[in-house]
DNA sequence: ACGTAGTCCTGACGGC
DNA sequence: TGCCGTCAGGACTACG
């Protein structure tokens, strides 16, 4: 579940919390964590007795580092989430947990789609451009409006853009008053400014909210993000939109739900 | 290069 | 009540 902005949300927690805590122990109960990276005992052998001295993020990817320079990351999947406890406890479907000098941090994650590495250097990281960073700027951006394909797909295509996912690819989208269907290459150069700027914008908005909370996804304390007051079209089909009184639509694209106004979306 | 479908998982929900 | 199909914040692969 987690995007951009509950990740960021998620970041901002655990930089309160553990910035600076020494990491005792580090355990991956589920084998799945690890797959096509390096294994649990490597993870051990470069994660434990060492400081926590940032919490970055790459689009979706939370980064830890660490005091030996290595960059533990970590990639919530769908239900991945994480809760800061004075002391272990079972919480439901536990795949990891670290032991520090100011608290547990437990990893629980529903459908396992969650993913655990090591890196030297964040460069290593297939992503794009991160809306919230410093690389994101018109010139880039406008060089990629090149293909065929729904700016919707676009959106979601980490290796371009990253961090935006299906809710607000949606959100972006009606904000921008654009069908998420329109090939990219058909937008008029107003259209791909207005997108370009409505992007970080919805973006912050939401990790000002603290994220979006459907069903699962939780912040470090357990609370739910209140993004979802806000959302206009997300899971809307068939109430009036919020600007127009057109009928939220549903259609699939890409294989995924994807909700939009017929009426004020062009 | 593109679109589509299937895969990895678990759980919630709705219909019969 | 219980069974079954569908759907879900992500991302990867394989096919035509």
């Amino acid at each position: 579940m987690p995007e951009l902005p509950e990740v960021e949300t998620i970041r901002l927690g655990l930089e309160e919390r553990l910035l600076g805590a020494l990491i005792k122990t580090i355990d991956l109960r589920d084998q799945k964590l690890t797959r096509g990276q390096v294994d649990l005992l490597t993870i051990r052998k470069f994660v434990e007795n060492n400081y926590l001295v940032k919490f970055g993020r790459c689009g979706k990817y939370l980064l830890l580092f660490l005091s030996n320079g290595k960059i533990l990351f970590w990639h919530l999947g769908m239900t991945g989430k994480f809760k800061i406890s004075e002391k272990y406890e079972e919480i439901p479907h536990l795949r990891a947990y670290m032991e520090t000098d100011k608290g547990y941090l437990l990893y629980s994650d529903i459908r396992r789609f969650g993913k655990v590495g090591i890196l030297d250097n964040t460069s290593e990281l297939r992503k794009g451009i991160d809306p919230l960073g410093d690389d994101y700027l018109y010139e880039r951006i406008n060089k990629l409006f090149t293909s065929s394909k729904a700016v919707k797909i676009f959106l979601l295509d980490q290796e371009k853009i990253s961090g935006i996912g299906n809710i607000y690819a949606d959100e972006i989208l009606w904000k921008a008053r654009m069908l998420p269907n329109r090939p990219t290459n058909s937008l008029s150069p107003d259209e791909v400014k207005r997108l370009f700027d409505i992007v970080p914008e919805v973006l912050k908005e939401a990790v000002k909210y603290r994220g979006t909370t459907i069903s699962d996804y939780r912040d470090i304390n357990f609370n739910r993000g209140e993004y979802s007051e806000k959302l206009k079209v997300y899971k809307m089909e068939g109430k009036p939109c919020n600007e127009c009184q057109g009928i939220i639509k549903k259609i699939k694209l890409g294989g995924r739900s994807s909700y939009y106004c017929p009426d004020c979306q062009k």
